[in-house]
DNA sequence: GAGTTCTACCTTTTT
DNA sequence: GGTAGAACTC
């Protein structure tokens, strides 16, 4: 590869970005135009024909996922050249892994996550003695993590609030102090440790802002206060920065993101080099046009309009379904019927595969409907959202093991797995380990391995404690070994398999399967990162979500939120429950002041939309269970959403499923995908008399019924039709309630 | 201290 | 409908 190469294939803008020589660069990329090519291409050519050691660029991404990608990408056009390519959180530990001493920390300090501190900030308020049902760890750590991303001091008051809680004060105090105490850091704290560094020992700050040469950051536009401060620290020196972002693409405001660092930065940084990416290359006219329609909107927006040369393509689809399950069917449905080798063919002339087909949703409940529908299908699907894999019990135990041994100061780890698996340790022993830690300004563990301690427990519980402090003695060797190995040895020397068994619960084929998954994890990091082992592994694993986990080569339909598709592209995408309330949240309207939070709704629906290359269905479900019985299936029909309002017309096109079709298919999903779907017949009446399931018995007011989960009762009055059928049902208890037929399965006595 | 059932809450989005 | 912690029972 030769510089001449990392030019060709470039539009004006792109070239002028990838030659532009030093000084602040902003590059307002819009979504589709060749960011990612323009990115890689500019590091490349920095090595190539400038000659910058890769061993002095920085590049920041937002998710590991794309960190590792863009690497890849360099690692393409140059071999073997070592760049820093990160997350700013990854980058913040790796550098507080080196500097730690330097304000206070071990090395080996644990990173927690959002379950942690919550669990951390559970402890805090038991000790506190404050009222558990006031001071809730997740809306704390939520408050706790907002007041940091502002710069405000554990306890500090808050200029535009004026008075603070005094009991919340203290909370954020005894919470920053358990954190210190833990040697712990939750993400906030790995962006503010290492601004702290470098602000305490700017000689540190400044050995770093040398050593790159050049800076860059992508998705500037969901920056936060502090990591706008890292940027700013890290090049000062040499003031090669390029940020990279699209205000449209603007969606992380909830966790602090500030939109004004990419408004405000040819102001910040001046004199700055503006190149700005307008042409889209990604999708059809109708896609664009959709995204267009929708973005405008927005009124704190600078204008924008992206051009393209494509086709017109097809039209937006806008399927409506009877209820969440439908939904999923229908999507099914489209999905075969692109897909089914004889059928359409993309634009680069191969036929339409499950890998090019993407499912987004903006929040995770809805994945659960989905997954149903896909797997009742026998469609392969792969889930690359939320809280899955790192989350499960089994992995956090076996992680919090790996977080005792190598940080034995960990006190949520430690109360975590002291009894895990039970072994005969409970409440009472661990209360009197927290007192005696106190008392002696300890940690858990050490108070535990302190003989004084335990000679005043019983025989039977010290021995317990003694046996667990044998066995962590055992794998303490392990820490400096391989990942897969400290892994297997843990799993095997806790006995943790027959605990999955003993907790006789449906998901321990599960747990063993996910221990497996860990396993193997491990393995390909021991591979990927030789020499890093099992210190190496615990700290990547807190720092690595589920979406980074994900691997391209499976022939899969992918599931995930709005939020993760950001950066992605598929040639066919499906945005389910386009309903209002949902996009936009309702939670988003209702909480943010103003029209901010409809803006950053319409934002991530753009974002959706200009994901897709060729092909976009939007979906939405007219009813909608949430919170299981209780929740919307109730209530009114859903809305769709208002921002299909401001999609063009001639984009999209309506298409409704009707009511019976549910009915038809109760018990043979198979029957159900090829149905037909019927054009909206605006004056027409969709429910049918067909109420009930035909294989079963006609209910009639007065009848006894049994409810799975209400008792018996019986039924007052009977209402509506079609999916709508409902009964109306005394219970025993004096409850009433309205139960939907097809879900109540209610059995008659 | 362990195991079972009960209850409340939940559903924004993630490093 | 599913989870996580609390309350309750053995």
């Amino acid at each position: 590869m030769t510089a001449e190469h990392l030019l060709q294939n470039l539009n004006a803008e792109q070239r002028e970005a990838v030659l532009h020589e030093g000084g602040p660069l902003l590059i307002l990329a819009g979504a589709g135009s060749g960011k990612t090519r323009v990115i890689t291409r500019r590091l490349a050519y920095l090595i190539l024909a400038r000659h910058v050691d890769p061993m002095r660029v920085l590049a920041i991404t937002f998710t590991n996922k794309a960190a590792r990608e863009m690497k890849d990408r360099v690692l393409e056009l140059v071999p073997r050249s070592d760049l820093w390519v990160s997350t700013f959180h990854s980058m913040a530990a790796r550098v507080l892994r080196r500097e730690a001493a330097a304000i206070g920390y071990k090395n080996d300090f644990t990173i927690y996550d959002t379950y942690d501190r919550s669990q951390a900030l559970r402890a805090v308020v038991r000790e506190l003695e404050l009222d558990e049902d006031v001071y809730k760890p997740g809306p704390l750590g939520h408050q706790i993590s907002a007041r940091k991303n502002r710069g405000l001091a554990p306890g500090a008051s808050d200029p535009d609030v004026g008075h603070v809680d005094p009991n919340y004060s203290k909370i954020e105090i005894s919470y920053a102090e358990k954190m210190k105490q833990c040697c712990a850091m939750d993400f906030d704290d790995l962006l503010l440790k290492l601004l702290e560094l470098f602000e305490t020992r700017p000689e540190i700050g400044e050995r770093y802002a040398k050593r790159f040469e050049h800076v860059l950051v992508d998705e500037y536009q969901d920056t936060n206060p502090t990591q706008y401060k890292i940027t700013a620290a890290l090049s000062k020196g040499t003031r090669n920065l390029c940020v990279c972002g699209d205000p449209d693409q603007s969606i992380y405001a909830w966790r602090g993101a500030d939109i004004r660092n990419i408004l405000d930065f040819e102001r910040d940084f001046a004199p700055v080099t503006v190149v700005r990416l307008e042409m889209n290359y990604r999708s059809t006219k109708n896609i664009l046009a959709a995204a267009q329609g929708v973005i405008e909107h927005n009124s704190r927006r600078r204008a924008k309009v992206l051009k393209s040369d494509a086709a017109p393509g097809e039209k937006l689809s806008m399927i409506e379904s009877v209820d969440e399950l439908d939904e999923a069917r229908s999507i099914v449905a489209t999905i075969r019927s692109l897909t089914g080798g004889k059928n359409i063919k993309l634009k680069n002339g191969e036929p339409a595969r499950l890998s090019d087909v993407a499912i987004f949703y903006r929040a995770n409940f809805l994945q659960r409907a989905l997954e149903r529908g896909l797997r009742d299908a026998g469609m392969p699907y792969r889930v690359a959202s939320g809280l899955e894999f790192f989350e499960r019990r089994e992995i956090k135990d076996i992680i919090a093991y790996l977080k005792l041994l190598i940080n034995p100061s960990d006190n949520v780890a430690f109360e975590r797995i002291i009894n895990v698996p039970t072994r005969g340790i409970g409440a009472t022993t661990l209360e009197k380990l927290q007192n005696e830690a106190r008392r002696l300004g300890c940690g858990l563990y050490e108070a535990a391995l302190d003989r004084h301690v335990r000679a005043g427990f019983a025989a039977r519980t010290r021995n317990a404690v003694e046996a667990f402090l044998g066995l962590l003695d055992r794998l303490k060797l392990l820490i400096d070994g391989r990942a897969e190995s400290a892994v297997a040895e843990i799993v095997y020397a806790t006995d943790y398999l027959k605990y999955c068994g003993d907790l006789g619960d449906a998901g321990d084929v599960d747990r063993v399967e996910n221990l497996r998954e860990l396993e193997v994890s491990a393995r390909e990091f021991d591979t990927r990162e030789p020499g890093a082992g099992a210190r190496g592994f615990l700290a990547e694993v807190a720092l690595v979500s589920d979406t980074d986990r994900i691997n391209g080569d499976c022939d899969r339909v992918t599931l995930m939120t709005l939020h993760s598709a950001k950066g992605l592209e598929f040639p066919i995408v499906f945005i389910a429950g386009v309903e209002d309330g949902l996009i936009p949240h309702r939670r988003a309207i209702e909480e943010t002041s103003g029209t901010d939070g409809l803006e950053e709704e319409r934002r991530l629906f753009f974002v959706g939309i200009t994901r897709a290359r060729e092909h976009l269905y939007l979906t939405r479900a007219r009813y909608r269970t949430q919170f299981g019985q209780r929740g919307g299936l109730f209530e009114a029909e859903t809305a769709p959403s208002r921002f299909l309002d401001e999609i063009p017309d001639h984009c999209l096109q309506w298409t409704r499923r009707e009511d019976s079709f549910v009915f038809k298919s109760s018990g043979n999903h198979k029957s159900n995908e090829d149905s037909q779907y019927s054009q909206i017949d605006p004056g027409g009446q969709f429910g049918d008399a067909e109420a009930q399931v035909s294989d079963e018995p006609a209910l009639q007011a007065g009848m006894r019924v049994r409810h799975a989960r209400f008792g018996e009762g019986k039924i007052l009055e009977l209402r509506g039709s079609g999916a709508n059928a409902r009964a109306v049902v005394k219970f025993r208890s004096g409850d009433e309630k309205q139960l939907l037929l097809q879900y109540a399965h209610l059995e008659l006595l």
